[in-house]
DNA sequence: TTCTGTTCTTGAACACGTTCAAAAACAGGA
DNA sequence: TCCTGTTTTTGAACGTGTTCAAGAACAGAA
């Protein structure tokens, strides 16, 4: 299953008229917005036909999942030097979130455009969609990368849940980054830094006898639901 | 400002008009879904033409606005009675939300369509604009009543923020109950069960000197970002 | 070079949500 | 009853995302 982007298979000139159409779509949305820029518009910017962007790309929000994609493979290196150079799980895992926020910066407006079918697991552009599974493998696997070999020992039987119950927390960050309309996204840093915290602290606490009947509930809960979910699978 | 639907100024005639343009367009919605639903087929449904449609109800998901809406007011009196029986907070938060998804239930697909601009606190039908204040608040009353005269002593500083709280994580369970595809929803069933009794108990431990500085964390990061959030204030 | 199948490109046409100017229906005062 | 302003109703027209049949460009075989 090809995800997202229809062809690859491009001869070299293909693949230019696609980033072509690509970059026009991008310029567009950032000078405008989603919604103010018409699929005719991204066609006459890039100097081709209606016909030729959707040979390329299944809908217009897909043009804003491909660069997405673009995106979380650019981010991997960076996010695996910035890992290099700490140990501390706090700042490991504030190393990865910042990473992509950087990247995501100039784009925060019309990323909102992705997350407009998120809830529907059906949808090809979900994040949790079977399309989008591989980009978010690789987005979790940044996580679990974070986890090992971090300062904090973890609970054995809650460990094969944290990749994805971060990224789930990821997600909850972006969404908000994204509709925060505070000066400098402000309000994101402050809801970062603090839960952050909080995450942290629940993980050190977890391992006490005083929270195990709650990390017991936890567990099963995240049995429950992880069962039979493929896309979370 | 009038929220979400337009004139209830209305002779009898007109709401008349008004609630048989609502009730094909809700039966159509059951029958075939949301997407597969035209604007032109409600009108021919209802026997009035487009305009009519627009003239009651600022877009098509403003009809399912509007189903939420009476909805909302439908369940007070059935909340109320239900509260009324139980003194402990479980089984009086539990009580809230099973209303709802009893009343929900054969609307469970076309919900659906509300959660799609969910995100943006912009949009009119964000459970989070301006425009649905009111529903929100009197949803949000349900879990502070919920609240008062449990068997369970709160920590005061918490007390505040807890309708939020509890309204945030009731949002959740919908959403994921809306895409719960197994057999009777069972999935959100677990979900409910488990995650219940964790924010019970969390709210249990609280209060001990163990989870201070989460608790202490936990109300900073409230009020961080809960101020200057006219939506959720 | 010519032929043939594949890849790429085109733009008219379609579907559907939405708008709006015009008309019909109505209310109530003279 | 007639007149006047308001409410309600109409449906043609518009904008935009998307489809698709037809053709152009191209690659490689003969």
């Amino acid at each position: 299953m090809e995800p997202i982007s229809k062809p690859a298979r491009g001869t070299a000139k293909a693949e230019e008229t696609r980033s072509r159409i690509l970059a026009a779509a991008l310029n567009l949305f950032r000078e405008r917005g989603f919604d103010q820029t018409t699929m005719r518009d991204i066609a006459t910017a890039a100097g081709v036909a209606i016909g030729a962007a959707y040979y390329y790309f299944e809908s217009k929000e897909a043009l804003v999942m491909a660069f997405y994609q673009e995106a979380n493979i650019a981010f991997h290196e960076g996010i695996e030097a910035a890992l290099e150079r700490k140990t501390d799980l706090r700042a490991r895992l504030r190393a990865v979130i910042d990473v992509k926020f950087e990247y995501f910066g100039p784009n925060r407006k019309f990323l909102g455009a992705l997350l407009r079918h998120a809830a529907d697991p059906d949808h090809p552009l979900s994040p949790f969609s079977a399309e989008t599974r591989e980009i978010r493998e690789l987005d979790m696997r940044h996580f679990s990368q974070a986890l090992d070999s971090s300062n904090l020992r973890l609970p054995e039987d809650l460990r094969p849940y944290l990749p994805k119950l971060l990224w789930l927390y990821q997600m909850s960050l972006i969404l908000f980054w994204i509709y925060d309309r505070s000066e400098g996204q402000a309000r994101t840093e402050r809801l970062l830094e603090k839960s952050l915290a909080i995450v942290v602290n629940l993980l050190k606490l977890s391992k006490s006898p005083f929270l195990r009947p709650v990390r017991r509930t936890a567990i099963e809960l995240l049995q429950a639901v992880s069962e039979e979910t493929p896309s979370l699978a």
